[in-house]
RNA sequence: GGUCGCGUAGCUCAGCUGGAUAGAGCAACGGCCUUCUAAGCCGUCGGUCGCAGGUUCGAAUCCUGCCGCGAUCACCA
């Protein structure tokens, strides 16, 4: 289905009078009555106008679906094209004469349409100005273009960030908490009901390496009294354990042990194992540490999820959870959906998928990955029965996913269908890939000083902010070192590996966030200045036809677009399309900007459209991009 | 080795549900501030869309093969 056609959802069409009056099958042109309102369905009038002519033209049918029509590219005159070469077998005539032909009938018989060309086999259709002032006088005085309310029923669950609690975020964890709350912002803005949710990897041998650190090394320390962020410090254990370990592994490894007999068999890793043990049996005291650390850990997460401006309806723990699934595959095991091998341990056999059995009991009882994932996901779906469950997780871990849809599916599990694994790309580093052995992992927080720090320079540097207060600059280092830095990660589309320059994240020029908070600002200040000269919006009251500037049009082309775009967003799962959109449109706008007067034109109707425009640019952009999670400020 | 993904300008990325002369930004070079914020605008330079076939009126886009890069194929999570 082309996404043209999917932006008809509920939410989104018909929203006020329906008083198109096509009539398809009838032999005769076609009207429709003036009040057309729903501008989104230009290209639906168009497309039937087109299968109408074709019909009466010659006597062809074809539907409207068929139809193909693009946006006019730059270099041509026209805001729609219809590709008409599919045509000129029915016509019998050249792409040419059917293209002026088809042209000729639209003009005459759609109000909308008011000139058209044709070159080769392409029908460029300009669409009558004052479509283009009315979209935008009917639209400004829409509070929220694009944007849907959120519908009632069903609710979306996106897990996102999913952070184990050893170690403190890093720029991984920011693509992904950056990618899963953008999302759920897009999917919100379609009308979605959204529940973000976070899995918690809370328990497990890692954060018994960092207790057992604590407890050899720590000396009774705290965060507090150590002046450190917790999760910072609890990682901090988790490195010196690694270190110490190390250490241990080279010894056992001279006396003749291979590394990962040497691993295993190392003292810390023994005395490790036996702290998960206490552990699991409940032991008083462990637990007690263990809650301890994982406290603090959480301080320093909700410390850098705040900072990101990103939150969850729900979080989930895996000390909660681990123990999940163990029914679904006994259950499975009695219906004979899985079978058990001579050992006790119980597989499911995927053959029939082309994927390998699966391990989902191990003969001692205990479970593995994929089990709790099974349980997971049931429990979701039990606390949600939601339409959808989204998982933004690495690609990495897309047979993993594969093999999980796989098993549910087995099992019976109805709602296995609806487990879409948001699968992005490794963010990489010019010189590889990040890894904690080689110090090269890009912590979170300290790259989001770094992007502040530089917004902070580069403002200065500027004489941005002479007349600020301090707390109004503070405010806006960070908005635009968050801009940058959110911007330069949700721009490139999330299937696809990205390489993270740190040099060029923090460019502040071109495609890049603060470019686009720049033209809000500089935006929003225009309109200060037209309030000042008694402007007020909507500007627009007795404003008549006239003729539009190119860049003008080209701008209300691209407002014009936005629903669609945020359509095709949360179609895709794509914060990049957004992005690009909106940095496309504020391209335009600068163009027009910097040679069009506004304030300074003579003619108080242009002056009042212009204003109109550029409120209405504002506001889109802003809308935009929130989706983004970028806020905008009112002067930079 | 099997499976999956990726390969577009010096660099980073768009375009990929087939359509016009393949677009942006950065970098390089050259212009534009007594006029609404120059974090801006305009211009020049830069491409055998990895290679080879195929389908089509038309292929960066779809199919096949090859080359290169990556991920994955755990009784790890």
């Amino acid at each position: 289905m082309p996404t043209i056609w999917a932006i008809f959802t509920p939410g989104l069409m018909m929203t006020k009078k329906q008083s198109i009056t096509i009539t398809k099958r009838k032999n005769k042109p076609v009207r429709f009555c003036r009040e057309i309102k729903n501008y989104l369905m230009i290209n639906q009038i168009i497309a039937e106008g087109v299968a109408d002519a074709v019909k009466i033209l010659y006597q062809a049918d074809v539907s409207p679906q068929e139809v193909q029509i693009q946006k006019t590219r730059k270099e041509f005159e026209g805001d729609l094209t219809v590709v008409v070469f599919p045509f000129s077998r029915m016509g019998r005539k050249s792409p040419e004469a059917i293209g002026e032909q088809i042209g000729k009938f639209l003009q005459e018989n759609l109000q909308e349409v008011g000139f058209f060309n044709v070159i080769k086999g392409f029908l460029n259709v300009s669409l009558k100005n004052n479509y283009w002032i009315d979209f935008l006088i009917e639209k400004l005085a829409e509070e929220k273009f694009g944007i849907s309310e959120v519908q009632e029923g069903k609710p979306v669950v996106i897990e996102f960030s999913s952070p184990n609690t050893n170690k403190p975020l890093h720029l991984g964890h920011v693509r992904n908490i950056l990618l899963g709350d953008s999302i759920a912002s897009i999917l919100e803005a379609s009308g979605r009901k959204v529940a973000r949710v976070n899995l918690v990897n809370d328990r497990g041998i890692h954060i018994c390496k960092s207790m057992l650190a604590w407890q050899k090394w720590g000396e009774g320390t705290t965060p507090e009294t150590a002046d450190k962020k917790g999760d910072k410090f609890v990682g901090d254990y988790y490195v010196q354990f690694e270190k110490q370990k190390k250490l241990q592994v080279k010894q056992k490894m001279l006396e003749g042990y291979s590394e990962e007999e040497a691993d295993r068999e190392s003292q810390l890793m023994q005395d490790a194992r036996e702290v998960l043990k206490k552990w699991e049996q409940g032991d008083p005291e462990t637990r007690s540490l263990w809650s301890n650390m994982n406290e603090w850990v959480y301080l320093g997460f909700d410390e850098t999820y705040k900072r990101i401006g990103a939150g969850f309806d729900k979080i989930y723990y895996e000390s909660d959870t681990y123990l999940l699934g163990r029914e679904l595959v006994k259950e499975g095991l009695e219906r004979g959906i899985l079978y058990e091998k001579e050992d006790g341990s119980i597989w499911c056999d995927l053959s029939d998928k082309k994927l390998s059995d699966k391990l989902l009991l191990r003969s001692d009882g205990t479970s593995v990955y994929m089990t709790q994932d099974l349980g997971t996901a049931q429990l979701r779906f039990d606390d949600y029965h939601p339409d959808k469950l989204l998982y933004v997780v690495g690609n990495e871990q897309n047979h993993h996913f594969d093999v999980l849809k796989a098993i549910l599916q087995k099992l019976g599990k109805e709602y296995a269908k609806d487990i879409i694994h948001i699968s992005y790309g490794m963010v990489e580093l010019p010189h590889g890939k990040m890894k904690s052995r080689e110090g090269t992992v890009v912590d979170a927080d300290d790259l989001i000083d770094e992007m502040r720090e530089t917004a902070a320079e580069t403002t200065r540097a500027l004489g941005k902010i002479e007349d600020f207060s301090e707390e109004e600059a503070n405010r806006l280092f960070e908005t635009i070192g968050l801009g940058a830095l959110k911007y330069f990660i949700l721009k490139v589309d999330p299937k696809k590996h990205m390489l993270f320059n740190p040099e060029e994240s923090i460019q502040f020029d071109g495609n890049t966030g603060p470019f686009i908070q720049y033209t809000h600002a500089r935006i929003r200040s225009l309109l200060r200045k037209a309030a000042e000269r008694g402007f007020k919006a909507p500007y627009l009251e007795n404003v008549h036809d006239f003729d539009l500037l190119h860049k003008e049009r080209q701008i209300l082309r691209l407002l014009h677009d936005f629903p669609e775009i945020l359509q095709q967003a949360a179609d895709t799962y794509s914060p990049a399309l957004v992005a690009n959109y909106v940095y496309e449109l504020v391209k335009e706008y600068n163009g027009f900007y910097q040679d069009t007067p506004v304030l300074r034109e003579e003619d108080e109707n242009k002056i009042r459209f212009r204003l109109a425009l550029s409120e209405f640019t504002a506001r889109i952009v802003k809308s935009a991009m929130q989706l983004l999670g970028i806020e905008v400020p009112e002067r930079m």
